[in-house]
DNA sequence: TATTGTTATACTCTATAACTATA
DNA sequence: TATAGTTATAGAGTATAACAATA
């Protein structure tokens, strides 16, 4: 009959525990999930909006709705680039990093609660596994 | 400044990669990442749209929406229980089935590139791990 | 009364195509 | 010509609320 790929199986469910688990964690603060994205990767950052859709694998088109409500919120900001006049640079308001600055407590938490049964020895072997899976 | 939590965004960093890498996956053969899961889900199974909604921590109504296109695309289909006349049990059809291995072989792909870097006791204690975090 | 599922409605997310402005 | 971004449009996904049928 069928033969499950263990890992597949293990990672796929795992990713999607984590994705559910933080699209509960936006929507506690009101936001989606892919809002919370935004203002996670905006963080202490000025980006680019080409940059930006590149980074979450997002056509351009889509990109400019997601920011276009997140500005529409009070979150984000646009501004022209200096040093190219198509471009635009998208940023934190105020408001969003001390938004962004609660999402990470309440995730960190969430994240604590799906890694329960693992011990801190064991925290450490995963975030280096993860860590390195991320380095190609 | 900011202090970020490097497993939560180690983990979130890779959920997202297998998402995006998953939903890649799906757009090849002409489906969404939710369809896909739903095929996952329901490999060699039968399953009560209550159960399916609940473990795929979805509202009814959107589980219902979901199958009915997949149903359309002649990919699940449904019958009334036959121990409960309230409940619907969905279930793949034969090309529902041969989907579901075909995108199998696709996913296990993607995620072996994911995990490029690790080699193969790496990606066994990963295994031990991610099992282990599912196991609560 | 509680549970199962659907339908109606509204909003978000996303892509494709066509467009403007700048390089 | 190529790149950066927006707008228009359409389809999928999702939730809430109201509903019908069965337990």
């Amino acid at each position: 009959m069928t033969k499950p790929d263990p890992l597949l199986d293990a990672l796929a469910q795992v990713a999607f525990k984590t994705t559910t688990a933080l699209t509960e964690v936006a929507g506690d603060v009101g936001l989606t999930l892919p809002q919370l994205r935004v203002l996670g990767i905006l963080r202490g950052r000025r980006v680019r909006m080409s940059d930006l859709a590149a980074y979450l694998a997002l056509e351009k088109s889509s990109l400019s709705g997601l920011v276009d409500r997140a500005e529409g919120r009070g979150l984000v900001k646009r501004e022209r680039s200096e040093a190219d006049a198509r471009a635009i640079e998208v940023f934190l308001t105020d408001r969003g990093e001390a938004l962004a600055r609660a999402i990470e407590h309440r995730a960190a938490s969430a994240v604590d609660d799906l890694l329960g049964p693992l011990s801190q020895a064991e925290r450490d072997a995963l975030l280096g596994l993860l860590a390195k899976a991320l380095s190609d």
